[in-house]
DNA sequence: ACATTGTAGTTTGTATGTAAAATGTGATGC
DNA sequence: GCATCACATTTTACATACAAACTACAATGT
């Protein structure tokens, strides 16, 4: 992480990141008099990083009453996995169309980093490497804003879904898909990698939702 | 535009209407105290508002220097063009699937709405009403994101390339454009509608990028 | 003439004071 | 016993004061 001179942005990475640890969870209640003492500073660097949040929709804010983390819907998350095929599977088009040495050499490098998450049982940020690995593939595309965009929707999901929670055959599971997609995309077989792509995604989509949502439902009854 | 309580939020719509306005325009610096005083509020809501749109990106900031507005570059036009096709293509798709008379009489009020426009030769925000005609389409899909991730993106686009600076006659080519994209979408074409949508994005990028990416290169020469 | 240093002025960055809004709690009346 | 109102506490919202950083320009020295 690089250095940041300004106590707005280094106050902003500090709350996100403590949101990609479940430090702060959604739902919970953010009193920026608290993070300010927490922190070690004063309550205008709170305010602005807070609404920074807000406006991305990480938070949200009534007005006169506070800050709250999102916590992601059902509709919301179904969206949010739609949008992520539609980049995913118009990107990997791209991605192979410039596909390079060094490009490919990234993607493994990003498959490995997985691999190595999930053999050490480490399973906190699996999802991260998970996330890296799909991004590279973004990246051989040559798209300055994919990676931003990808990263934003994969964090907005995951931040909901916890691959805590997952069954660990599940994450043994995407070693496989992710070997076959590289495969693919080694290969140049644009719609083989197509194929995988939808596929994983709706693999991933029915093994997560049910942990949420019925837990949810459950719970309201 | 709906009433809102609170300073910062006003601030930010302000500086982005003033944005779309040209009334700011790409490379011209943003100083605190002066536009506290145009607005009539403290520096704090503006320093909050800025911080907002330095992050999404709308601005330039330089710690201990300031703010400015970003001036696209043409590497970033064309990723934006290409992000913008990605979501295009994939969400046609969803859009036809999800068709209903209502959503279809929404893209026929906005489609008109753009003709209006063109004809009265207000060319000001015909840009705008050209946005609304695409996000229509995608707010048939029923996915909540869409519409503002699209937006996002085609306000990036248009901040810097200005209807004003186009050939009037081009203008009118879209309406037909327009009319052919809409008649696939109401026959439930996907195939033709994914071309037609291709095609003009691509006839949209050969009209515009020489206007400014020509000028900036005779400047600096 | 050129480079360097010093200084004044401008602008950002952070902290804090104060007012206004909302929430929660307890007392009061029915 | 329940609802309602008033007050106290908490928290946001905005303004402003002060300090630190940067810029520009002039003066000095080589």
């Amino acid at each position: 992480m690089a250095e940041q001179k300004n106590l707005t942005l280094k106050v902003y990475n500090n709350i996100k990141q403590m949101m990609l640890n479940y430090e702060i969870v959604p739902g919970q209640r953010l009193v920026f008099v608290d993070l300010a003492k927490e922190l070690g500073v004063s309550r205008t660097p709170v305010n602005n990083a807070l609404s920074i949040l807000a406006k991305e929709g990480y938070l949200d804010f009534v007005p006169n009453q506070g800050y709250s983390v999102h916590k992601l819907t059902l509709e919301e998350a179904e969206s949010l996995y739609e949008i992520r095929l539609i980049l995913d599977l118009g990107i990997i088009e791209k991605a192979i169309n410039h596909l390079t040495p060094e490009g490919l050499q990234n993607i493994k490098a990003k498959k490995k980093e997985y691999e190595a998450s999930v053999e050490s049982r480490v399973y906190r940020h699996v999802f991260q490497k998970d996330m890296k690995f799909h991004s590279a593939i973004g990246e051989m595309a040559r798209n300055i804003y994919f990676r931003d965009i990808y990263t934003d929707i994969y964090q907005r999901i995951f931040l909901r879904f916890r691959t805590e929670q997952l069954a660990p055959d599940r994450l043994f599971d995407i070693i496989d898909e992710h070997d076959r997609l590289y495969n693919a995309i080694a290969d140049r077989d644009i719609p083989l990698a197509k194929k995988m792509v939808k596929e994983h995604t709706e693999i991933s989509k029915k093994n997560l939702f049910p942990l949420i949502f019925n837990e949810v439902s459950r719970r309201i009854a």
